[in-house]
DNA sequence: ATTGCGCCCTA
DNA sequence: GTAGGGCGCAATG
């Protein structure tokens, strides 16, 4: 009878490898699967060869347990440069076990040793019984395990080659007994074995061929004759001795599983053929049973199982956490919500984490529920404590082999940073919804359950109530605190599968990867900063508004011979046209006098006093309850500063949004209002410095609608509203460049000669000739829009530089105003959206860009659309001007590249108003 | 208590 | 003519 056969496959390293050399393929749940399917076609053809000549009797699948072992005891540097691995690789680590369990076939680690001991030690007992021995594998430390007799050699599965003692010969020049010492002295980058500096692969062979092993060279080294060599060896020698301990493989433990536990038995048809429609891996599933089998499998089977509350689990227990927690692990992605007892997650507490692992599988985790319904007499529930259950769940959370999904993580990452983990790698179906179907409908997971997964949730307002009956999360019975949270964390599962898989298909993932997904944490720290405002001034200026706007109350009304409500547009209207009988006064839809500020500049412009006064009245009421009072009570009593919430999927452009407060409508235009922007300030020591992109929308219309004149006047750096007066009207002075100005914005906007006619302050057939010039001068103009109104008609969405999709249902609406409406959207949207792109792509670069420039102090603040602000300390401010604008005005590139430079304006100050 | 509207602040 | 959010009023529940 033959010899045993044992086949050791390097499961870790086969991973790395396939996943380089085969394309990203995604299994049927849209997760990434291109280095599982590598893997399971090999052990496929591995198996296949179980009656073959050399074929193997016995066989297992070896993993790395764990990253640290008696190594990095060895030597704290061991692997610590090893870049981590790539996203879309981590989540197939824990599949490939799933896989090996899938062939019946055993799977072997072992905590404290690398993959490649426990070949080692397999290797050398099969050899102790007589065995062959085949290592499925090409890495090059494995070769050491090459025995004099040749009863070892390695399988490369990708180039179908054998490696045995001649290929050690022929590469390393060397025995294979040898190769240790090579290696040692040749050191590796890749692990950051140190080795011998300035020897490499062909100097170590050579020293090894020639001395016959590492301390005979070491010996040798004052003897050799070139200098810098013989100094390094003898300067380096404890490093090559460090190395020779490094790259030895351990030999001598106890086997986890005896030999004969690995022999090949038959390979059942369950779990594979279960494991393979999972992956929906359809050619081997033909294999394994017919053709047939494969071909009535659906493409895309959903057997959801149902919502059903009552199977969420309520976990109180450390074993229940510890189980959920394995369960995560071994799924590879899990689905994480936070509850609170306040929206604002900068100041809320954690109030309890839901998890999800499967659909249909989840469970909350209470944490500081109170007695239900606040009531202080009765006794809190019991559960797990907010250290414990943080403590446990963040090797799961930081776990790169884990991914993990939210809806909306920006909340979730803040929550949980504040209670030191940080979530990685991960997911957000609200993101993953905005880059595929925005303007299609909201992207909130109420929205999505219904779209996606025809779900109604558990409404917040059905668990908590609302107004001044609403309590807080941690008010709520565990159970119905269960039924809600765990659904969320359900759904939010649920919905990746359905969205994750479109991405590639739908040409989303540039934007998705390359802008969105990165920024969710570079926006978390800019919310965490906040803003310092200075609380002094705001009420100096409330006071000062409030008196102003008394006095202008009195002579309004006694203008308008008595009292009334100035605030009320309806009663202003008829006090204003019916009372004292003024012309001119239109009526809008729902009947009320118009009191807007067109209508009230016309009457002032008449010599109305009145109209003067109310609009007085006006301006300082909004600055007033809009600004200084607002923002005094948008003050965090905790940090002292205010910190807005930016939305990352509500415009439909991509542009983000601000609220609570919203800091992206500060006033700058008029003096009063910029004295609201002087009360935000920078601390002791730091100023604010403001950096804008100058007129990027029409930079970026020159480029996407081929422009000559206005991509040469933009390189060259020329007025271009000058251009454009002098292109239509022949002439440059303050009249044509204002008109101009407006002509420019019309064509960003999406033009039409009544709009323009109504801003130019002439008439339509004027404004048409205007428009027909304009197009007449620069034809790509009229190109570009007739383009894309084409694209949308066809497609019924357009496009932005980075593939940012906006959705115009309404270009095939009823009306022609509607339709209209979708045309100057279609236009706008992907010069509006590649500005929100490129300025995004420069906030996810930007805290990576400061670190290397050494600017720990400075941090980015606030996003105005086309303006970043940072606080700088003032020891930074010169590095962090020339960081800033490089990062800025590099953005696009080198995804995109603009045939205009894109210009970056920068000022900084002691408030956001002195920095403009 | 919630909702729609008019108005007005920003890019 | 594009994209947002917030305030007060007034009508609805």
């Amino acid at each position: 009878m033959a010899a045993n056969h044992l086949y050791l496959i390097d499961g870790s390293g086969y991973i790395f490898r396939a996943y380089h050399r085969l394309p990203p393929l995604t299994n049927r749940h849209g997760q990434p699967a291109g280095a599982v399917y590598g893997f399971t076609t090999m052990l496929w053809k591995l198996v296949e060869e179980l009656n073959a000549a050399d074929g193997p009797t016995h066989l297992a699948v070896i993993l790395d347990a764990s990253s640290h072992t008696f190594r990095n005891d060895m030597y704290d540097q061991y692997k610590a440069h090893r870049p981590p691995p790539p996203e879309d690789l981590v989540p197939q680590f824990p599949l490939i076990r799933t896989a090996t369990r899938a062939f019946s076939l055993p799977c072997i680690e072992e905590e404290g040793l690398e993959a490649d001991d426990i070949i080692a030690c397999y290797t050398t007992a099969a050899l102790a019984e007589g065995w062959r021995v085949t290592i499925v594998s090409s890495d090059k430390d494995l070769m050491q395990l090459i025995d004099a007799e040749d009863r070892v050699d390695l399988f490369d599965t990708m180039n179908n080659r054998r490696l045995g003692r001649e290929h050690v010969r022929e590469k390393f020049g060397v025995e294979p007994e040898q190769l240790g010492d090579v290696l040692a002295l040749m050191g590796d980058s890749v692990d950051n074995v140190p080795g011998v500096p300035g020897v490499g692969p062909k100097t170590a062979s050579e020293l090894i061929k020639t001395y016959g092993t590492l301390e005979a060279v070491l010996a040798a080294a004052p003897e050799i004759k070139k200098p810098k060599l013989s100094q390094s060896l003898i300067d380096h020698a404890d490093n090559a001795r460090l190395s020779r301990e490094l790259v030895r493989l351990v030999c001598d433990r106890a086997l986890p599983e005896p030999l004969e536990a690995l022999a090949m038995k038959g390979i059942p048809e369950e779990p594979l053929r279960e494991f393979l429609t999972e992956q929906g891996f359809r050619s081997l599933l033909g294999k394994l049973g017919g053709v047939e089998a494969a071909a009535a499998m659906p493409t895309r089977v959903e057997d959801e199982p149902p919502f059903v509350h009552k199977e969420y689990e309520t976990v109180t227990t450390e074993a229940d956490l510890d189980r959920w927690i394995a369960a995560g692990f071994a799924a590879g992605v899990v689905a994480v919500d936070t509850e609170t007892d306040a929206l604002d997650c900068i100041s809320a507490g954690l109030v309890g984490v839901s998890l999800a692992h499967a659909s249909g599988k989840a469970c909350y985790i209470p944490i500081a529920h109170g007695a239900a319904g606040g009531d202080l007499l009765s006794e809190k529930p019991a559960q797990l404590a907010l250290d414990l259950v943080m403590a446990k769940l963040k090797p799961l959370l930081e776990d790169p082999a884990v991914l993990k999904i939210g809806q909306n993580l920006k909340y979730d990452l803040i929550m949980f940073r504040r209670h030191g983990v940080d979530i990685a790698p991960y997911d957000d179906t609200m993101l993953l919804s905005y880059d595929l179907d925005a303007g299609l409908g909201g992207h909130g997971m109420d929205d999505l359950a219904k779209r996606h997964l025809d779900h109604a949730c558990i409404e917040f307002k059905a668990v908590c109530g609302t107004g001044k009956a609403q309590i807080s999360f941690d008010q709520v019975p565990l159970d119905r605190a269960t039924e809600y949270a765990a659904e969320d964390a359900d759904v939010t599962l649920r919905l990746w599968k359905r969205l994750k898989p479109r991405l590639t298909r739908e040409a989303a993932s540039r934007v998705y990867e390359l802008v969105d997904r990165p920024l969710v944490p570079v926006v978390a720290e800019m919310e965490r900063a906040g803003i310092l405002v200075d609380r002094a001034e705001l009420h100096k200026l409330s006071t000062e508004f409030g008196e102003a706007i008394i006095k202008l109350e009195a002579r309004v009304h006694e203008a308008a011979g008595g009292p009334f409500p100035i605030g009320s547009p309806k009663q202003l209207g008829e006090v204003l046209f019916d009372r004292l009988g003024l012309t001119g006064g239109r009526k809008g839809k729902s009947g009320v006098y118009s009191t807007d500020v067109t209508e009230l500049e016309r009457l002032a412009a008449e010599g109305i006093e009145v109209a003067r006064l109310v609009l007085d009245w006006r301006q300082l009421t909004k600055l007033k309850s809009t600004y200084t009072d607002a923002l005094q009570e948008e003050i965090n009593t905790t940090t002292g500063r205010v910190h807005t919430c930016f939305s990352l999927a509500v415009a439909q452009t991509g542009r983000l949004s601000s609220t609570d407060p919203n800091l992206q409508n500060i006033p700058i235009r008029t003096e009063e209002g910029r004295r609201i922007r002087e009360a935000f300030v920078a601390p002791p020591g730091h100023v604010l410095l403001s950096a804008d992109y100058s007129q990027i929308e029409l930079r970026l219309a020159a480029h996407m609608a081929d422009v000559p004149q206005l991509r040469e006047a933009f390189a060259a750096g020329t007025d271009i509203h000058n251009l454009t007066a002098e292109e239509l009207f022949g002439e440059v002075n303050r009249d044509t460049r204002g008109k101009a100005k407006t002509i420019n914005f019309a064509i960003l906007y999406g033009i039409s000669s009544w709009g323009l006619a109504g801003r130019l302050g002439v008439d339509r057939g004027e404004a048409q000739a205007i428009i027909d010039r304009y197009f007449d001068r620069f034809p790509g103009v009229k190109n570009y829009i007739a383009a894309t109104i084409n694209e949308v008609r066809e497609k019924g969405f357009v496009t932005t530089l980075f593939g940012r999709k906006t959705h115009l249902p309404g270009i095939k609406g009823k009306t022609v105003g509607e339709r209209q409406s979708a045309e100057r959207q279609a236009i706008n949207a992907p010069i509006q959206g590649t500005c929100a792109d490129i300025i995004k792509r420069a906030m996810v670069r930007m805290p990576a860009a400061l670190m290397e420039a050494g600017l720990s102090g400075t941090r980015m603040l606030l996003q105005v659309h086309d303006e970043l602000v940072f606080e700088v300390p003032d020891a930074e401010v010169e590095t962090a001007k020339a960081t800033i604008r490089a990062v800025m005005a590099n953005a696009a590139e080198p995804h995109v590249s603009l045939s205009v430079p894109l210009g970056v304006e920068i000022g900084t100050g002691l408030s956001w108003g002195a920095a403009h």
